[in-house]
DNA sequence: CTTGAGCCTGTAGTCACTACAGACATTATC
DNA sequence: GATAATGTCTGTAGTGACTACAGGCTCAAG
């Protein structure tokens, strides 16, 4: 395959390698309709072109920021849509980033029993061990401020 | 069914109660080792006691501070082999305390990137919306730091 | 004595992929 | 030009950590 490079039109492989996803992404978000079928050559090969590099990295890029696929697909919509409207992207962005900040917040919870714990533990070889005993019996921590 | 409260050996559904967890849950995690098989009384139901409870709060514990099943099969041996290592523990607990400290920085570059992109969207209807363009064409940013 | 809840089992569905098996096409090497 | 290695195609199964469902039993209440 010496086509790597040739102007116009690539294959499967050649786009999973353009934007860094997995060959069998790709096949999974056609399967899914988050990309377009491609047009096929005489030897039934998905020949894609710079559209489609586009738009992989548009739901790539959505999922790194933690965007689930059917929130992909909706923001593909108000795109697809042509007249989409800014205020309805800006109202999801900001949903999502709510989400975010939810999560960062469980997650600094978590960093600081841990932290705690690990400092408390001595190292030594004896059976107490306080990290586990927070792990037994620690009270709820997981309730505090959850949606 | 009145004996919710009885002394000693209750049911699936209690031990569910006074955890917090899902039914189904119980069942799975006896089915892939993680809690014993519980005795059964004369009609095959499931007889749990504290220990039970004890140990299921533990898991879902290790849970909610993100350790894997795996990693909490892993604690679980440690105090099964009654001669825990605490240094064993704390060193476990600080490798996972650095993957949610990577987890965090993550979700905070994302929260930024969110952020910038919904400050800057003017919500008007207008078809440039700053938000599309910063998920269809912004560099890689998920590579920055990455294990 | 029937109704309904609760428990039992195995199995299928979820999400977002990832991997594999087997068939055909193309490309590279001898 | 034969052969071997690679690439692409398809459908399907496996992953992790559950969750839900179907169909059958037992049990307590009305």
């Amino acid at each position: 395959m010496t086509d790597r490079a040739i102007g116009r039109g690539f294959k499967r492989s050649e786009l999973a390698r353009q934007t860094g996803s997995n060959l069998e992404t790709v096949r999974y978000y056609e399967k899914i309709g988050l990309l377009p079928e491609p047009p096929r050559s005489a030897n039934d090969y998905r020949v894609y072109s710079e559209a489609h590099v586009r738009r992989l990295r548009f739901v790539m890029r959505g999922r790194e920021l933690g965007f689930s696929i059917e929130e992909i697909r909706g923001l593909l919509e108000l795109v697809d849509g042509g007249k989409q409207t800014c205020a309805e992207v800006k109202e999801r962005t900001e949903h999502h980033l709510s989400d975010v900040r939810a999560k960062i917040a469980d997650l600094r919870r978590i960093e600081k029993i841990l932290a705690q714990t690990a400092a408390q533990c001595s190292g030594d070889a004896i059976p107490e061990c306080p990290i586990l005993d927070a792990l037994s019996s620690y009270p709820d921590v997981g309730d505090a401020g959850h949606r």
